[in-house]
DNA sequence: TGATAATCGAGACGGTACGTCCAGTCTTCTC
DNA sequence: GAGAAGACTGGACGTACCGTCTCGATTATCA
């Protein structure tokens, strides 16, 4: 799925025909996105993009086998905002992932990021086949962002993290995601256990 | 939706007309849960339903909603094999969690419980309406499971978990459904740090 | 084909579900009978006649399985104008066909009668197992009409006919039907040649 | 349409760029004729002759403006079997007629042709503006040989025929061709008729 | 006991979207 | 320039389900 394109161009000198046409693709991209944001992926169509587009039906066929795929590119192309980058560094990893917590919540509530995740995570359940592409489209990049930031206190404080940092980044955007998925709110006892779980309180107050 | 019957049979006093046949309720949530294992979620259709059960769609319409509705009341019903109880107790925690994933994830790889995993979830993330009953249906179970031997052990020997029990089985309870969701599997490491996550190794080994 | 319906109506005693809309099944041919005019045979869609009459295109489908289909009943039920009846009688055959040539090249000349047929024959061309309802639609009435004049004449005047009604009938309906098909107009050379083949000229003059 | 070709050629000075390629002319009507006779002219695209012939389809578009075209351009360039050369001579006419009858017939029991001439009528039907195309390629060729036939007939014995050889043509051409187009199979009665028209029996027994 | 009323099966109805096919046109590279 | 390749817009195809709507037949309560 990943290595379509040879490194070497060489070994595909001379594609014969037109070629494909990279305006068409970006008009179906973002036309997903648009529709994406506004109705969910249960209101998503393949002829709503294709007439948003402004594209025929039979070019968003001829490259992606469904919407889930088309999603899957939109995201993966970044025309979707993709939820979340993972916390900042202040040097307090506690208040980092708080500060995190409360703005991944604060976008849900908000609106449209409630509804993407909902949507993805349909487009996930809904085409096994695509899970591996939304979980690196949705998925990983959150625990990756936690991650990176789990290992950079793991590095400046050796000791401090009460177990490995990617076990921790899994454990911690899974929960997340399934509240988010729940449309939970945050709830501020919960979010004391969670900040507890990456970061122990020792003395501190929140 | 959860409360169309009166507590009090007094105040429903004899609807005249044909009484709704009960027969015909459990053809359909058996039909439901039959098409469901067989083609998930996403294959699921009302007309199906009511082919598959002998009945007219318009029954399927008159008492439930949509199919996430039946789908709801398949599983309350206990007609689909809800994936999990929670663990066994055996007095080791951490043996009973041990036994408990690789019972899940063996499910799992069996078949079935996978794709209804998925499609419970999807049913969930396609119907935000019906998030709650199918939370109620598919998540709660699981993570109260593992909030009820959690207690135990905190009962039995305070101060044994690092955190709360409520916490911890909403945790856990989350890493493992989107493990399932995405299809992975059980992985060794992973699993020794869950098991450290609610009930740290000491000088055990396993 | 034509014995779908049983001469006993005990024998059809209680069809069950929803009947049959009698409204819908008009919308249907007047729609297809005004697009037919319209457009001819080539230009009439199935989703375009389900437009026109405010019907759900299944529901063509449901009773009719092809546009030649839809056709054939149209002129069945007499919603396109059958080119032609038989010719009159007014006791001079000769006039009576000559008239009848006249009237019928006349039709087409001015329009729609020759889309019409050519509609018909491409109908049965493209379609050969709907070639007979076509024939008994189109061609059959035509030379039943024919048929039915050269009876009257070979009773009322035994042997002026220089062969068979029926074989007469068929031939002049075959000739007529060919050249309406090219767009030919009417020659007064071939009329005259056709009409000496059903009425020998004898001392008249034309 | 008929008059590509200038009969002078110095009116054509040596055109520039690559000529047209003869043998992709040929591969197109070879590969047209095949699939006429597989499908019929219905179940004919210009992308399957394309594909069959191994040409571009734009190279179709050049040169023949629709599917008609390059079905009359098989035809006239003989890829096709045409249905029929006119009767033979043996001295004998109604013994000739009756031998092509029975020919005709026999092949079109035999399969193809039957086929063949319904796709001609359908593309005839289907686009009026070949209409001419056809029936020069298709009916006139049918009563031309019968035409020469009569006109043998006439010269060789004088008053022989009860009318007008060009007309007996054109009336036993449609007759034959509209039989066959409705798939009736060879009757001896109505053979006999048709020979009666053409050469009166006298005395004779077939 | 018969009228009333709601459910049942069956299945047709207006719709929406599906995924495919083909028409004709356009764009690229090669001969 | 012709030609092969093949992507493009556009539009109809025939199918699958949606959720609604009659039907006749059934099964209860109520007068």
């Amino acid at each position: 799925m990943s290595a379509e394109q040879s490194p070497d161009p060489a070994e595909e000198p001379a594609r014969r025909g037109r070629p494909r046409s990279e305006a068409s693709r970006l008009k179906v991209l973002t036309a997903a996105a648009r529709l994406m944001v506004e109705g969910g992926f249960e209101h998503l169509t393949v002829e709503g993009i294709a007439a948003e587009a402004g594209v025929a039906k039979q070019t968003v066929y001829r490259w992606w086998g469904s919407k889930a795929d088309v999603v899957v590119e939109t995201i993966a192309d970044g025309h979707l905002p993709t939820p979340v980058e993972g916390p900042e560094d202040t040097g307090d990893l506690r208040a980092d992932v708080r500060a995190w917590l409360e703005e991944i919540f604060g976008a849900v509530e908000l609106g449209d990021t409630s509804r993407l995740v909902r949507a993805l995570l349909a487009a996930l359940a809904s085409a096994s086949e695509t899970a591996a592409a939304i979980n690196a489209a949705l998925i990983e990049p959150i625990q990756e962002g936690l991650r990176e930031r789990f290992v950079l206190e793991a590095q400046r404080r050796p000791g401090a993290l009460p177990s490995d940092p990617g076990f921790l980044a899994d454990t911690v955007g899974a929960s997340v995601l399934l509240h988010i998925m729940l449309g939970d709110p945050l709830e501020q006892q919960w979010m004391q256990q969670l900040l507890d779980l990456v970061a122990p309180a020792g003395s501190r107050l929140d």
